[in-house]
DNA sequence: ATGGTAGGAGACCTA
């Protein structure tokens, strides 16, 4: 079973890309943010031509989330339940024997704006929402982009991110460890210590070319799956196609 | 990185 998290940076532009890459790379179960499309723009017919059923949360221009699987989704939830929040950054379902939780993470500008303190608080709201998720659901996957890259492995120059900066704040690494406290494990660094190994990629500045990325796009898993989660990695070749999002899908491999 | 590129809306904002 392969479970991945891709912000496609616009679905109305990358659905060529996406259906492309669902043929090649085969998951079972894709989170996506930032498909910036209403509910009644969602492509739900193109992909249930490729086997994949949709559940979805979207707007205009910004964010938007979905959650693909071959199996059908229940119990669908959108947004984080007493969390008032006019952006759709947030959707989990019920796959099988499986609780997925798809965060598109707000991304904070710059450290000291309204948006930090918005993204701080985000944060704290989803600690306090998966905690009893959790407690409900104990084979959860929380993936996503998280907007943080988790340490000094995951920069590809720590002075530049650095406690000043958004992305890798200390404020910020604090609220995803305290997601790992709840019993939630990075399912990449389970298996590889390796730095250098990016999910996001700047459009300026040669960004790809030069490996200028961060690891920002998790999958995470909870206690009762850690041991079933036997590969973990991110698919950097749709980043290289023709006109490609900045993210690349990562992904966690669980064995049944 | 006081810079640059991409997407979308609409004559700037977000990332």
């Amino acid at each position: 079973m392969k479970i991945a998290s891709w912000n496609v940076n616009s679905l109305n532009v990358r659905l060529p890309h996406l259906e492309q890459w669902l043929q090649a790379f085969a998951p079972d179960i894709v989170g996506i943010q930032e498909t910036k499309l209403e509910d009644h723009r969602f492509p739900d017919s193109a992909l249930a031509g490729l086997g994949y059923r949709s559940v979805f949360a979207g707007q205009k221009t910004y964010n938007g989330v979905a959650i693909l699987s071959r199996e059908s989704a229940t119990d669908v939830q959108i947004g984080i339940p007493g969390f008032e929040d006019e952006q759709k950054r947030v959707i989990a379902a019920t796959v099988g024997d499986l609780r997925i939780v798809n965060l598109y993470v707000v991304n904070g500008q710059d450290v000291g704006t309204d948006k930090y303190a918005y993204k701080l608080r985000w944060l704290d709201a989803v600690h306090g929402w998966l905690a009893q998720e959790l407690a409900a659901h104990p084979n959860l996957v929380v993936l996503g982009d998280f907007n943080i890259a988790p340490d000094e492995r995951d920069v590809y120059d720590p002075k530049v991110w650095n406690d000043g900066h958004i992305l890798t704040s200390t404020a910020e690494r604090d609220a995803l460890k305290r997601l790992y406290a709840l019993g939630l494990h990075d399912a990449y660094r389970l298996h590889s210590d390796e730095a250098g190994i990016f999910s996001w990629w700047d459009y300026r500045m040669g960004g790809l070319r030069r490996n200028l990325g961060l690891r920002i796009d998790l999958t995470l898993v909870s206690d009762a799956l850690r041991a079933s989660a036997s590969a973990s990695g991110i698919d950097r070749e749709p980043r290289t196609w023709d006109r490609p999002s900045d993210h690349a899908p990562a992904w966690v491999q669980l064995d049944a």
